[in-house]
DNA sequence: TTGTACTGTAATAACATTAATTACAGAATG
DNA sequence: CATTCTGTAATTAATGTTATTACAGTACAA
């Protein structure tokens, strides 16, 4: 994960936890961000996919929470923008005619597992309450 | 890290491990991850530097470890070669105007440092040798 | 009931990162 | 001294990420 996608939807979540129940527009949410509204208002679909936001169209429309700040872990904000392995892959299929080629990629997808478990469990243990709170 | 450092790197790492002090030419390796030659000599400059491999340049030159595979932990190799925080990094800085976009990047870092923390850990608790004796 | 201010989404372009390739100097061996 | 290797730089190709443009659709409010 060597994108923005977790510290951009982090900083959504934060200013939503923060706005109280306002609905926030995508403009306004880029403007902090410093990027454009576009990508936040695709972050946001992911984050509603994920159970995370609600937003509402038209005029005066825009984000907002779907749950309780406390309800919300960072391990969840992970579920959602998750899409690699967290060490990396390599691009090309290893040479089956290998043992160590043979395996790798089973025992690497064994050890990510492992190692994505205690990562997840950190996260598990924080909420957005937790995080938001530290900007008062 | 969305690259192939650490896969490619645990794959040299691997193949010397079970190479049984024999030195491996780069092109044998390369064979096996299915990858250039170059960019495994790269990878084991790394890994040199870091102290986890030696090489032997010149006719049947080669690589080999520096170490025993039981003093090599994967914590070193992610160490070796870890270049950009786990979890992302957005690519413009934020509004310092707004309360989140001013300190965001620095409640980030903090988060990112015990995260990796629990990660570091993980992988530290696990030898070369553990995961090179899965081939067997 | 129409103008305005939003979201949602697709398509494309610009940019950044990563891996592959080419090239070649230098080292060790037989 | 030809051969087989490493080391490294420079370039190109491939891939991934973010920004931009465009526009349909929705809700509000005058």
């Amino acid at each position: 994960m060597n994108n923005g996608r977790f510290p951009i939807s982090l900083h959504i979540l934060t200013l939503l936890a923060r706005a109280g129940g306002n609905l926030l527009s995508s403009d306004f949410i880029a403007g902090s961000i410093n990027c454009n509204p576009v990508i936040v208002r695709k972050e946001i679909s992911n984050l509603r996919n994920a159970g995370l936001v609600e937003s509402k169209e038209g005029k005066n429309g825009g984000a907002t929470l779907a749950k309780a700040a406390e309800n919300i872990m960072l391990s969840d904000i992970y579920g959602a923008v998750r899409q690699s392995s967290l060490l990396g892959n390599s691009r090309n299929t290893p040479n089956p005619d290998c043992a160590v080629g043979r395996d790798i990629n089973t025992h690497l997808e064994n050890l990510y597992a492992e190692v994505e478990d205690v990562l997840v469990n950190k996260l598990h243990g924080i909420t957005l309450a937790d995080f938001s709170r530290q900007f008062d």
